[in-house]
DNA sequence: CTGGGTTCGACCGGGTGGTCTAAGAATAGG
DNA sequence: CCTATTCTTAGACCACCCGGTCGAACCCAG
């Protein structure tokens, strides 16, 4: 976490710096990422940086926390569902809430993604694995509520299920990322929360409910 | 592709040069991959290395399309399938040849797919640009085969399907290589092959078919 | 002995994360 | 209002690593 003189910067300064390494990080990756390059696009001294953060891994596990508490903040989970159809219908709603936060914050909630599913040298890195840690429990509670209604099947091995939900959320907002014009209404948002949340449902539901 | 000295060198050193480069992508990934530590894995010197490859790009090159190709050999595509059942058993034995292959020679088989799923900065570097298009194309063809015999719905945009079918076998590749005990016997590959293709199936089966 | 294919490693410019000193800004006390 | 002390900023500097260059040395055939 920051030095605690960090907190008592003004929100402006405060957004400033967290933002110039969120842009760092979505540009050039976890890895890529240049803590030389955020301190210019801040604008602020080296000599400033250092003095409200203690190290580069103090800065980007800031910006990455934040992103990720945001993200579980916007999608309203954990909800109320008794039977599968209502477990199903309130997937959709959060997937519509992320991807309206997907929208109106490319940024932050591609980097929740981008960081989660990194490979190679990053995905040892301590902050990804937390990241990674912190995502998969909640995929992994999501199953297991679904699980409760009998909106999931159990003939899965567990973390592979989970595994594959979460690749799956991925590529559909990657997807979505590469082809959207910026212009989605409530109706393409919607369509495209159908068209994810079926996939999604194919995969987890049990067998023969996974027609809709 | 390498200045044709190369070529001349013995079969061992040749293979040894490619196999140190291999590796080192493979720890660190194709971005924090290291020329340098390539030249020390390889046990040569760096103006010998020079003399063989122009850069470091055209040694990764030579690398990443011999995994490819060598991935593309050994799982038998194109293959013959009269209907859907032929399909969809045909990539079976292709995902069973896959598996095979991953538990021979990992490190050429996981990079096929770490590379292919490169995101951030790499992500457009021509060689993973290059590499992940004829992965694309690869799976691509292969369902454009299953539609043919009504093995694949055709009511889904067609590079959402691709993507997430690659996305899928990735997964599944990852879950397997992070939990194998190397001492898997035929059974397991077979096994394992049902269960991930199952999910392809779910995905990209037609309504109704999912079902086994 | 010569000459060309091959190998070696010192060296280059540039970028990295991180340190440190010294000057500037602000705040306190008289 | 002036000084003294603390908080904050600035940027030169460090060691290390990167990919790439290059001239000298080596080896072996002619």
């Amino acid at each position: 976490m920051p030095l605690p003189r960090f907190e008592k910067l003004d929100e402006a300064r405060k957004h400033s710096i967290l933002d110039a390494a969120a842009q760092e990080i979505a540009e050039h990756g976890f890895d890529g990422a240049s803590y030389n390059r955020v301190i210019e696009r801040a604008g602020i001294s080296k000599g400033a940086m250092y003095y409200y953060f203690a190290d580069k891994d103090d800065l980007f596990q800031t910006v990455v926390e934040g992103c990720l508490a945001q993200w579980l903040g916007e999608i309203g989970f954990p909800f109320e569902a008794d039977d599968a159809k209502a477990f199903w219908a309130a997937c959709h709603t959060m997937y519509e809430r992320s991807l309206r936060f997907m929208l109106r914050d490319p940024r932050n909630a591609a980097l929740t993604f981008d960081i989660a599913r990194a490979t190679g040298p990053s995905a040892k890195h301590p902050i990804v694995q937390a990241h990674h840690d912190r995502l998969r429990a909640f995929v992994d509670a999501l199953a297991e509520q679904g699980r409760g209604v009998e909106a999931v099947r159990t003939d899965l091995p567990r973390d592979l299920l989970v595994e594959t939900l979460l690749s799956l959320l991925e590529t559909g907002d990657r997807w979505l990322a590469d082809r959207w014009d910026d212009a989605m209404d409530d109706e393409d948002v919607t369509a495209t929360a159908t068209l994810i949340v079926g996939l999604l449902k194919r995969v987890a539901a049990p067998d023969g409910e996974s027609s809709r």
